[in-house]
DNA sequence: CTGTCATTTCGATAACTGTCGATTTGACAA
DNA sequence: TTGTCAAATCGACAGTTATCGAAATGACAG
């Protein structure tokens, strides 16, 4: 995969090397560990798993500072890797911007890793 | 589940709290985090794909300083990692240890993610 | 076009993480 | 008990990450 392509990151190393096939490679690797690390953090689980238990589906921005007790560059940096990571997607939507989950992205992890 | 029980990691919440039922408390989070942190990293996701894919099920720490280009500090440093976060296990067999998978736990962070 | 308000970017700082050489601990054989 | 070799811990350092206030950017209404 291009290292540039900083949107979709490792969509396709996620689809296409379940961990228990092979060693994975030093490249491949990393590109896992920048999708999972997105994950591995507890503001940005929290924020998956407020956006997840929405009734709707998704979020609004501007109530997020305060679900998360964190400043609102904060709540920023913390959405900006979720999205380049994949994980969420952003709305424009008036005055506010709205987050859902890429739920692909989600659960290609899952099914990368279900190797019982 | 107790902050002092360094060996299981929130082995408790993964299967207790899927992602979408409710947002997560910062604790629970946390704990989370933990555990997806310790395979959230090139090196040891690497050395997870390697156990995964021995023939055997497991591997020889005197191995994988070579498979995985670091000393042996290093690779002694991620093997603690992963195993206080329930992810393989340890067992010393005359003068070498082995490490295996504990399946159930990366299975259950990958139902965890199951959302969609 | 201008003012307002939401969001990102910048800059700075503290905390955390990966890495390795050196040392210590621990298991086993004789 | 002692010697040998594997593995963990220690100490140090470089690179990364989380955090926030301040400033810049961007969207929208009038």
């Amino acid at each position: 995969m291009k290292k540039s392509d900083t949107t979709k990151i490792a969509a396709d190393t996620l689809c296409c090397f379940p961990l228990a096939e092979a060693p994975l490679s030093e490249e491949d690797a990393s590109d896992l560990a920048v999708v999972l690390k997105a994950l591995a953090d507890p503001v940005r689980l929290r924020l998956v798993s407020i956006i997840a238990a929405s009734a709707s589906g998704e979020v609004c921005t501007c109530d997020l500072p305060d679900l998360l007790d964190r400043s609102q560059p904060t709540v920023s940096h913390h959405l900006s890797l979720l999205t380049k990571a994949g994980i969420v997607e952003r709305e424009q939507r008036g005055k506010w911007a709205w987050f859902r989950l890429r739920h692909s992205q989600i659960e290609a992890i899952s099914s990368f890793l279900r190797i019982s």
